[in-house]
DNA sequence: TGACATGCTGAGGTTACCTCAACATGAGGG
DNA sequence: CCCTCATGTTGAGGTAACCTCAGCATGTCA
């Protein structure tokens, strides 16, 4: 087996400790979303849905940092678990507005506590210092 | 615009930091192995390549933690663009050895210089302390 | 009223993974 | 020696989460 050793880990690069951390991090979200059904991707939008109520398609792109076409798909996945729904916009007749179902906003709630849990988990072995730092530290690598 | 501001940003959860940071760091990483023409996951492997010389693509697959199956594809993928060769394994005939041509070592040379830099350029904002820090967090989640 | 901008989505592509099953070879027991 | 089981690789086919480009409807403004 490979990786268990600390082997050729030490000289490692900070970015690919970083890939390795993500991809488990990835695991572990997906499998913990397995009781709804729904990806990473959608558990993202219900919780912007969630926090910001009904949305336009593009905001949410801008809200999940990724091109409006994609927020489309994401929506039209929800859609077909029947998690949102879409109505026109009042305000401008090109437009969509997506709004959480009530099926929708229950799963929501239950997925934000699964996610909770789940960080917990993940990031809980970590003493409390360190999980601040590791916040602080990323926070300003985000920008 | 989103994201320009601090607004719901400080509630966010250490995960979803995590994600915006690790798709900063993803398109950044993209960009910077344009020149070659190499995918990040291609990358890798020809890092693993340079450092472990030639293997099995089924022990490439564990370096990389990934399927056996997915580790054929990169391989395949190196090997039309000529950086790799695949040769008989004497030791076994069922097995296969990876190993990196003139022209892939080559290229992994000038990728790893090239990937240091671009790290300094992601990580190196940080001062020293921080970035050991890091360093020092993301090894322990990363078990 | 024309010109240009904006909002959404169809079509089609990419990357990086995955599983399942086929196939060849190896290794051990009887 | 042959049978069985394990191992190494790969074909077939699938998925998630993105992307760009182009088209259509609608809005805005000179």
């Amino acid at each position: 087996m490979i990786g268990n050793t600390a082997d050729s880990a030490d000289d490692e690069s900070l970015a690919e400790t970083f890939w390795a951390v993500a991809s488990r991090l990835r695991r572990q979200t997906r499998d913990s979303l397995a009781p709804w059904d729904v990806t990473p991707s959608q558990s993202r939008a219900l919780g912007v849905l969630a926090r910001h109520g009904e949305v336009r398609p593009g905001t949410l792109a801008e809200y999940l940092r990724i091109a409006p076409r994609s927020a489309t798909e994401v929506v039209d996945d929800l859609q077909a678990r029947g998690l949102v729904e879409r109505r026109p916009d009042p305000a401008d007749r090109r437009a969509t507005l997506v709004a959480l179902t009530a099926e929708g906003d229950r799963v929501s709630t239950a997925i934000r506590a699964a996610r909770r849990a789940e960080a917990d988990r993940f990031f809980g072995h970590l003493p409390d210092a360190d999980r601040a730092e590791l916040a602080r530290i990323l926070r300003t690598l985000r920008a």
